[in-house]
DNA sequence: CATGAATGAGTCTTCATTCAT
DNA sequence: TATGAATGAAGACTCATTCAT
């Protein structure tokens, strides 16, 4: 009679500690968008990440910590996508924007997207930390995706040549703005579907609000 | 000549009564920006407004009451200002808008100023009666106020005729997004003084950022 | 120039004055009731008496205090009434615990009054001299009227002459059980209306449950 | 013979948590009786049961559960003491009655039998639903159980043929009025020791107060 | 006599965090 | 790795009581 081969079961076990981290974020997330993250309770994160209370600080030593690893989780990707953005739009940078704007306008539309930054704005009183980390790890980069983008376009001749910065502003500003009109006030922003609200947002960005002669 | 009669100045208790709830709110405010709603202790704040904390009972009956007063109470002078705005504009509304920016843009340099915009994004989540009373009482009654301003614009020909409420959001967001950016993020916002952020986003504003024939 | 007389105005408040201990005891008496010693409170109290909270201090310098006038107030007319009922039941005794029975039945159908006792017992833990006041003060005054009554008919030869104590207790108990099992558990009594109450009760008492030969 | 498998002695926690609902419940109780409801502190109940304040809300969720817990927990055995009385007693009623009196008497003797029934007395003004539990699953079960043995009595002839319920409560009673008069107010019921309680009682209950010719 | 205003002391309850298993 | 059990520390809220007027 021979022992039996070790059990493969232990197998699920491994793979779902492999995938911890990654659940537990996510359910952080949801928790700490759910109620703010005073309000939050480790419990309930814990509970929708499926284990118990005390894993959580298995991999995450405490709520702060746990805090912060979820920001610079969720930064990553923002900032690799701004890159690839500016890279690939150098060859038609005033076509690229219009395809960001697209995009964002589309991503916008989606609550979960805006947590994060909500969220940042909710703790950047008490913790200005997470919010400078946010900054220069996230926003900045991509604003200087953007501002690089911007100049591109100036250099072509495509744009006039004017304060980047101050074009970028005007650009973001007003997407950013019905984002968080929508989707914190929870006011209807009246300005219909998505290719319409990217239509007059080009339409005034490049041409003004003023009559031309 | 008689004496006067007692004169009422042994009212020192009555006065303080009545400026309370208003002491109360200001100290509110200030803990409730410094450390979020939830982190914000009552006994902090009724410390601050120079009273116990059973004292602030004897006014606001719970924290969420005294969060959704002080909300309350720093919405009105916003609807009213924004009332005022609207009707002296009439007659030039071009220069009026300017006038607004270039009002806004020095407020927003006043991080108190953006206190309550900020301390309402950050509880909508958790408190979306918070976020829509504001949006109803507050926000929709100055955007209001400005797309009439744009509209008068429009119908004089100054403007194009277009969507006011694009337009609105064309003037508002960049100004919103520098704030948030500078007071949010901790961000420089690279544009300069008050009157060169006026200038620059009035001109993109008027003129876009295309290159003219 | 003579100074006004006294101003007869203050006539109402003197009157208002006399009545208050008085009112003050009723409105407690309600809210102990309503709610125990610990969970009334003094401003229900006040409110109910019609005064501040502040001016049931003038008459009852603590709360505990109150709790004892009142008792003390309301034991008096009971250690009276049993008096007066014993000397006025000497002549016809037999009769006389009939018409007390009578009383006591039908006194008790007036939730009111068993409201001291209720609140005695509920207190007695805490409050062992209040238990022993009301014991020394009123109930074994009035058990004493009763158990006079019975050594008076058992001397006449209308009642066996057994411990009257025992014969006491067994007058009572039943009739105290009722009160208790109506008025405290809520319970149905489904013995009907106050007359077959007596009428049982006194058969069972004076006759036995025994069958007779 | 191998030696057994390893004893599960190491389960020093886990028996602990599986006591502990009784222990908290003890401990409850205990203090409970010694200052009331409302005067009771948690910290104090959870002391005594030998854990902290937190522990027991991990049992119980608030102070208002655990009484009504409590409650319920000292029901039980009293209802079903009840039906097995009445069984027991079917065969003799008359026996079975002298027996629980005597028994009854016995366990008012001790103040911690009595506990329970104060406590529900003094809380049935402010949580009548407890009182109302207490009566429909413990005291109308043990009446009615007094009941069936009466009636059964009755059919046998060992007892005249009146209402049962009558009877019952010329039973119980004397015995409740004892029992609330040593234990509550603190009196000396005069009447020696338990025996000639019972037998002066029974004496009584059966014979009657009148004078037999 | 009367009270509005104020507070100190206290209690329930919650929750991030730890630990024995 | 995982958790049920446990707790220390903290905070919201209450209320009997006081006091200046």
């Amino acid at each position: 009679m021979t022992s039996p081969p070790a059990p493969p079961q232990s197998r699920r076990w491994r793979r779902r500690a492999e995938a911890r981290p990654e659940e537990i974020l996510e359910a952080a997330l949801a928790e700490f968008i759910k109620n703010g993250f005073e309000a939050a309770r480790m419990e309930d994160i814990a509970k929708r990440a499926g284990l118990s209370k005390a894993g959580v600080y298995l991999y995450f030593e405490s709520k702060e910590v746990l805090l912060k690893a979820l920001i610079r989780a969720k930064i990553t990707p923002l900032a690799e996508q701004a890159a690839v953005m500016a890279a690939a739009g150098a060859a038609n940078p005033l076509f690229a924007l219009r395809a960001i704007a697209d995009m964002a306008v589309r991503l916008l539309r989606d609550p979960s997207r805006l947590a994060v930054p909500r969220l940042v704005i909710g703790l950047s009183a008490r913790f200005p930390d997470i919010a400078e980390h946010y900054r220069t790890h996230a926003a900045e980069i991509a604003l200087g995706a953007l501002i690089g983008l911007i100049e591109t376009a100036m250099a072509k001749g495509q744009l006039r040549a004017i304060d980047p910065r101050a074009a970028a502003r005007a650009f973001i500003g007003p997407m950013f703005f019905e984002a968080m009109w929508t989707h914190v006030l929870g006011g209807e922003s009246g300005l219909g579907d998505p290719e319409k609200l990217v239509e007059s947002h080009f339409d005034i960005l490049l041409n003004g609000l003023e009559v031309r002669a």
